[in-house]
DNA sequence: TCAAAAGTGTTATCCTTACACCCATGT
DNA sequence: ACATGGGTGTAAGGATAACACTTTTGA
């Protein structure tokens, strides 16, 4: 029989909540290994003990924690990484579990006192993310320049277990030439920042030569956890599209036109106005409450309820987004 | 602090190879609690001393044990769910992490001696599922009229967490009514046949009086592997359609037919022939060799190959299906 | 010459996309 | 009256579904 190692396994959050036009997950700010204070995850062990399952023991902990109630949550992967986890010589290894969790965001209740809980902005650890005003010149003033060199420098290494080499990854994965941009990419465009060492945490793992000069690409994050995040904004950002997701960060009435800004704001780009509505309703995903909303500056608009209805009357309803503009 | 629990991080594979027009999977037989012999998947301990990530710690242990290479490999999901391992009063609790790895099958090899591997069949443990003869009769002779029973006795009951009621997720998951069979939703009716008590492993984790008689739904699995199994199932049946993962399991060359074969044992059902043909050069994921197959019966048939290059040129394509027939 | 399987062509239908226009309210 | 956002109609293009038919081999 092997000799069973000790692995404490970790449950990691990324909670959402749609603050307006903005995407905000839940941050924990605390001094990282080098005394400068970064943003993490809320993070907790598991207890087998005390919870049955996984996603039990995350609920818990995350009240305890934040006192935030979930609503969805969704297992995202699982990372055995000691490599990014810990450093040579920790005494332990984890295994974290991550997990998308989504909410509604509670006015004026922000930090659960004391523990730096606080609600930041998602597109401050992804800048580049956010097409919605226009296309963010970080992309072109900073981003792609960078990756062309890094690209050029080797154009076909391929790390092990990746079929395609560096210039055909950044192609797909940032859309130059001829392929679009696609949103749900996050975390091949994080990754493959990571693997040219342009992201902090890459120089903090020690795959950059430290004190090399950075562009700055965004907030860090403690650990792997911007990586965590990249997985769940891909995932949110795909999931929107088969499954009625969004309800679950808008309050229980809400305007068209709210709707359409939380998918947006999760997406990162605008829809087409008129098609977005026809399909919202041709889908039937929503039924009007009869009231209206009190004017934001024009004619006031029809308030709607998401219809419960749809999830058993077409399972597969979500919010498909059409092409750009 | 909390107190550290030691917690033993397990890896499963669920080994896929498809061998001529049936799917199979790598099983590993050996005693049950209850001294019968019992399949299971491959098991085998995270080392994180040893390996890196969970991915390279999986492959090593599966080639040990196996001799099996693998291709392409993908995480499923974790489970830490104590209730199903481990019966209370174990002395460690286990979380284990599955995987999907899909293989080409070598012909003659077949266990690598002693251990009890072998390949079986994946309709041996779910018969519901291979829509390609016609529908299973084991549906309308057994499974339904037994989930009705259960259903009708209590229609909107729903475990915490659950949006829908038992009639509902019936309706949904089997396709009664005017909801049509989704090949996709393996998962969804193994969860319904183990919370309604009607397959051996949910007598055996004694949520149905032992003793009880049951109609025989597939071979079982030990522990929670047949379930873990059905998510396989259910997200190679997904990922077909937008990924070009078919490759993985037939050989370099080989004729439209025989994809079409293969696509159809993991799907489950026969898709258009002459429309299939279209999509899958109208979509470039094949070019021809300019070889023929011997005749098996008929016209020679051309040989293809898979186009590498629309990973490059189409990076969402997959095997479209379409309808039935 | 017939069965069996390979392979081609064509049409109807639906969904997506794009564009143009009208409506109700506050200032 | 006009700016602002809410709301509707309709036509073009592309993908899917369904059908009928021809070709090439082995027995």
């Amino acid at each position: 029989m092997a000799v069973r190692t000790s692995i404490e396994i970790g449950l990691s959050a990324v909670i959402v909540a749609v603050d307006g036009t903005t995407p905000k997950i839940f941050a924990v700010r605390q001094p990282g290994s080098d005394g400068e204070e970064v943003d993490g995850l809320p993070l907790g062990p598991f207890d087998p003990l005390r919870h049955r399952t996984l996603e039990i023991g995350l609920r818990s902990f995350v009240e305890d924690q934040t006192g935030l109630s979930l609503g969805y949550v969704e297992q995202l992967y699982t990372f055995g990484d000691r490599g990014r986890q810990a450093r040579r010589g920790d005494a332990d290894h984890v295994a974290s579990v991550g997990y998308l969790a989504l909410t509604r965001i509670a006015d004026g209740h922000d930090a659960p006192e004391g523990t730096g809980g606080h609600w930041r902005p998602w597109y401050d650890f992804f800048p580049w993310e956010d097409f919605r005003e226009d296309r963010p010149p970080i992309l072109d003033d900073a981003i792609l320049p960078a990756l062309r060199a890094w690209s050029t420098a080797d154009p076909l290494a391929a790390p092990p277990g990746r079929a395609l080499g560096r210039r055909e990854r950044l192609r797909l994965a940032f859309g130059t030439g001829d392929v679009p941009w696609d949103e749900e990419r996050v975390l091949d465009r994080y990754e493959l920042l990571y693997e040219a060492g342009l992201v902090v945490e890459a120089q903090r793992d020690g795959r950059v030569p430290a004190g090399a000069t950075l562009p700055v690409l965004g907030a860090p994050m403690r650990h792997d956890h911007r990586r965590i995040l990249a997985t769940a904004i891909s995932r949110l950002r795909s999931k929107l599209k088969y499954r009625p997701v969004v309800f679950e960060l808008l309050p229980p009435e809400f305007t068209l036109t709210e709707l359409q800004q939380t998918v947006e704001a999760i997406a990162g780009r605008h829809v087409h106005k008129q098609n977005f509505r026809r399909v919202v309703d041709a889908g039937g995903l929503v039924e009007a409450t009869g009231t209206t909303s009190v004017a934001t500056g024009g004619r006031p608009a029809a308030r709607f309820r998401f219809r419960r209805n749809v999830l058993l009357e077409r399972p597969g309803a979500g919010v498909r987004l059409g092409s750009r503009t």
